[in-house]
DNA sequence: CAAAATATGTCAACATGGCTGACATAAATG
DNA sequence: CATTTATGTCAGCCATGTTGACATATTTTG
């Protein structure tokens, strides 16, 4: 986007409005009006925070899919299918795809199962996990970068307000996966 | 994402390991812990911050796209399609579709520029308007059950954080727009 | 004024990554 | 042994992004 510069009328306004609106919506008889400003942040900050990894992996071929699929691998290693098509909410045909890919080129591995040898349990291999950090080094350099123009304090605040945006029913399990998923992180 | 329940193991997991890894990444020798847990929750929770309004346009047989287009003519009303373009970072063919089919059935109409006749300037019909404050009343109910959640100043912390993740370039710009367009709405 | 630049639209072809439906195989399970 | 489960695969469709080439109307410029 280079340059946002919309040339829309601005009807009434007063020369000295705020630079935002009302802080909270006021619930007044009707409606409760929008929250037009997280809305729209969310929009762009989503959009440059996937962009990032993006540009590297269209080089290899790759798309956000596959982003998706070898990020969830690499920090669960050792995850079932079914696991990552529940992650994902896709199709198998879909993740069947990528994940071939995946496979073919050698970031991804699966092993049968010991257990249950119907299943193929996903891993990365070194050059997948290389390139799962290499693209969650991008974002981290974002967040870091973001974190330090804002007080300490801030990871915090925007865990949590991050957390409370996801639905009721699947915060529970977002969060089980994220703290299990770090403590299978090897540790140093 | 019915439950999430990852069977990966958790090879060495001290049983009373904290939630969460150190607050901030340790700066160690080699590079940075990536925050994995901005990374994922962002992830989980866009997801369902689109997925409200998805649900909505697809029995109208819209999608996403339908959606940032109606979104932002609403906010801007008068827009030029070249902001439109530069906003949404697509090609024009690939707006030109969608926004065929929002004109066709009604939800937007183009004006020819009263100062430059070339110009297409781009409006929501009311029709167009009350879907976009419908889908904007989805996300904002997301939104502010969010900030119920949390302490107040939520608001304001939510909307720092999501402006510092946004590319240093194009911050500006962003910001700019958002405040045009609060201006440009109808004043009650 | 004629020429060039601009704003927009359109046709054609292609890629990615979703989807459904149908079917196949191997292994576990009752 | 019959059924269910975990996974894979083939075929085709759809939405939405891309490039490249042109067309048309209008404004701007030399």
């Amino acid at each position: 986007m280079a340059d946002i510069n919309v040339s829309a009328k601005a009807p009434h306004s007063a020369p000295g409005a705020p630079a935002h609106p009302a802080p909270t919506p006021a619930p007044a008889g009707g409606a409760p009006e929008p929250f037009w400003d997280i809305i729209e942040l969310l929009f762009f900050a989503y959009r440059d925070f996937v962009g990032d990894p993006d540009e590297v992996l269209s080089k290899l071929g790759f798309g956000r899919a596959h982003h998706r699929v070898l990020h969830f691998v690499n920090r669960n290693p050792g995850m079932k299918v079914a696991d990552l098509l529940d992650i994902l909410n896709i199709t198998k045909q879909s993740l069947g795809r990528v994940l071939k890919q995946l496979v073919d080129q050698g970031y991804v591995i699966q092993k049968e199962g010991a257990a249950d040898r119907r299943q193929r349990l996903l891993y990365v291999t070194p050059k997948g996990e290389a390139l799962s950090l290499k693209l969650a080094g991008l974002q981290t350099q974002r967040i870091t970068r973001a974190f330090g123009e804002l007080g300490p304090g801030t990871h915090e605040a925007a865990r949590r307000f991050l957390t409370a945006m996801i639905d009721g029913d699947n915060r529970e399990g977002v969060l089980r996966l994220i703290a299990r998923a770090d403590r299978a992180a090897k540790p140093k």
